[in-house]
DNA sequence: TTTCATTGTGTATGATTTACACAATAGTAT
DNA sequence: ATACTATTGTGTAAATCATACACAATGAAA
């Protein structure tokens, strides 16, 4: 909602900056004590939902979907995907402002995004109060049909595990065996063999095992680990293929 | 184009009855004598494009591409699937028509539908002259970003060969072993084991070997199949798992 | 110093995938 | 009629891959 100064100023003359009917709204994944966070806004007085915008006239797809999610998190240049487009009539039933552009029917653009927590500082937009992470096992009853969009890129998600090694977006730099487990089986909802998963992940060579351990936790230090960029992105290239 | 007498008369009122700036686009794959084919529409005086609809009012993006499919092949109940928008702001660089809605920017959502070849009755639409099936391998110039479409619409369909067993969509009701190979090795532009791709699909066990023949062939002649229409649908409901 | 939860590591078994060859047959050519 | 040719139908062995599984080492906490 860029150049708008006031709620007011963007529900009256946002169609002069963006297109009518067609907005974007992003999934945004996180992963931060042992578990797969998304990231939500509170509408003042309102539900919570997705964080979304709308697309510039002279803007691609992408291009407002990045922009949403610099305004909502800081970050540029992370991993986000276009995942699917939500188009039902009646998908914004109980809108308000029915008046205003904005109070129209939207077709909307579904993004995911693969963020390092900690790199994130969380900042509402215009319209709301909060923007907060939320357990994925514990989002709250969403507007319109954004618990279906977050579901569906949360599906996205677990079927393109196997192709997208997706540690290295949603990691710290460096990490330990046991987290990148941990990530693996937060996404996927089932448990894993420890040795088994260690086997694929080394086999994949794209991981460093640095001399270095992670000290602080309650017990035997776990290696820390960090991506070979050079080796990852060559494995992207190829396309992977992992078998959970 | 439901409703409209003229291509005039479309130009200048399609905005009562459409959503401005959305469109869809279909790449219907069709398979005949042994290879993949895509049904293009010819524009009067024009190039080729994919057979494409606009979004009325209260319709959703799904029933569009299913309008537009009807209109095009006079087929219904067809698998259909949406694989990715299209947003670029310059994507119909060239765009005639400044003037009228259908001059603006559009953001078009892109189908793919797996139709049976020998039910499919090409019919141009309004704007064209011509539609007809093309081999996949030569597809001309098309409009716009339109051979982008297709190809991404063959990716998608590459990479989802494995959780559906295409053949049911394209094949007739009764085919040979060697057809539904050269059907998957046509979409993976690969060549695979006679014998281990046997093997694999009567192990899906969806597949149903009648006592006929298919004869005219100018050697031994090839056993002919059939879907099981009650065993596919329960494989498809727990997912396939292929690996070609 | 003991305890405890966690980490690091290898092998054997079963399942899956791959590679591969020869006899039977339906038309075609002579 | 006969021989020819390209294509079909079929099974097994080897290699690869996935799975199941246990014990010693360690670092912090008690």
């Amino acid at each position: 909602m860029t150049g708008f100064k006031s709620q007011d100023e963007f529900y009256e003359a946002g169609d002069r900056v963006y297109l009518p009917h067609l907005s974007v709204d992003c999934v945004i994944f996180g992963f931060h004590e042992n578990s797969l966070k998304v990231l939500l806004l509170k509408w003042k007085n309102g539900p919570w939902c997705l964080p979304g915008g709308f697309i510039k006239h002279k803007e691609s797809l992408d291009q407002s979907a990045n922009r949403t999610l610099k305004e909502r998190t800081g970050l540029t240049e992370i991993f986000l995907k276009q995942f699917h487009a939500f188009g039902e009539p009646d998908r914004e039933n109980g809108k308000r402002a029915k008046g205003s552009w904005i109070g129209k029917r939207f077709i909307t653009v579904g993004y995911y995004a693969l963020v390092e927590y900690s790199k994130v500082f969380p900042e509402p937009d215009l319209l709301s109060s909060e923007c907060k992470w939320f357990d994925v096992n514990a989002v709250p009853d969403l507007i319109y049909d954004h618990n279906q969009i977050m579901n569906k890129a949360l599906e996205t998600l677990r079927l393109s595990l196997n192709d997208h090694p997706v540690g290295y977006n949603l990691l710290p730099e460096k990490f330990t065996m046991p987290q990148l487990q941990k990530l693996y089986e937060t996404i996927l909802g089932e448990t894993l063999d420890r040795r088994n998963f260690q086997k694929q992940m080394i086999a994949l060579d794209v991981l460093i095992r640095l001399n270095e351990r992670k000290t602080g936790g309650a017990h035997k230090a776990p290696y820390l680990y960090r991506f070979d960029k050079r080796k990852y992105d060559k494995a992207m290239k190829q396309g992977l293929r992992l078998s959970f």
